[in-house]
DNA sequence: TTGAAAATGATAATCGTTTTCATTTAGCGT
DNA sequence: ACGCTAAATGAAAACGATTATCATTTTCAA
């Protein structure tokens, strides 16, 4: 990991191995309180402001990506390379994952173990539009120059 | 419509009016701003939190439901009864509407005419989960004494 | 018409996210 | 090993969207 970094120009600290290792502990739908927290429980020096900084990079360098649920808090989601998507339960808020082929069953069959509606749907993709494809290149916020 | 919001325990006035007329006008993916900005151009006395609060009664009356695409805006989004998904252009910012047919080619095929990979999909399904969907009741934030 | 419940509008509080900045630290070149 | 420079840290403040408060106004049923 420090390897991995260091070539995408960034160092590492002890710091930042342990809210590495603790997101990856926590694996799933992790919010910046709960990682904060978790560090905490090891280092209680850590600041707020230094979980956050690395769980955004965490996402930069293409270890997780954000989950919204809707709820206002930004949650974190290791990337799988298996695309899937979450069912949140309006009862007890649990965040259930289910994969693609699930996901197109659930949407072709309009059924499931589970009890929503169509209009429960919330489906978000993120890309780019007929328009944009061709220069996705000005999107891209921090450039590391690197080999 | 005051027909329809009187049996559930609403009220209708001019602002309400206004600002209901302006939603619907606006059709599709409506911030608090955006609306703002449009009741105001018809009527500058109405407040923010008028707009805001029509806004989420919209909602509670079944009539809209909220869009969250991630950058810190709700947006709110009338309800068709047609499941769709949103395509949200990491560009141009446009969102783009599919509905759920198209849905299900695209998860499928995993290909389209946008140009996504699979990791790009965002998929948020809100409902009851096995244990949770007996007791929907629970749920219900306020209830509306009516026959 | 009138009284009770609801709605309004201005403002302030809240809460998650992001920035700032002075200080510390990592790690490369020597 | 040492010093230097860029990066990282931590505390605190700034920010921005959302939500609550409250005095006043308005709706509408009796």
């Amino acid at each position: 990991m420090k390897e991995f970094l260091r070539t995408k120009g960034f160092k590492m600290t002890p710091q930042r191995e342990l809210i590495f290792r603790s997101f990856f502990e926590l694996g799933r739908h992790v919010s910046v309180d709960e990682l904060y927290d978790k560090v905490r429980l090891q280092d209680n020096t850590v600041g707020y402001s230094t979980v956050w900084r690395n769980l955004k990079l965490i996402c930069r360098v293409g270890l997780a990506e954000v989950v919204n649920i809707g709820d206002g808090i930004t949650r974190y989601d290791r990337v799988t390379n298996i695309p899937h998507g979450h069912l949140y339960c309006l009862k007890c808020k649990e965040l259930i994952e289910f994969n693609v082929e699930q996901i197109v069953g659930m949407l072709a069959h309009k059924t499931s173990d589970y009890n929503f509606t169509p209009e429960n749907f919330k489906i978000e993709i993120q890309g780019y539009c007929e328009n944009c494809r061709e220069s996705e290149v000005e999107v891209v916020e921090e450039t590391k120059s690197d080999a």
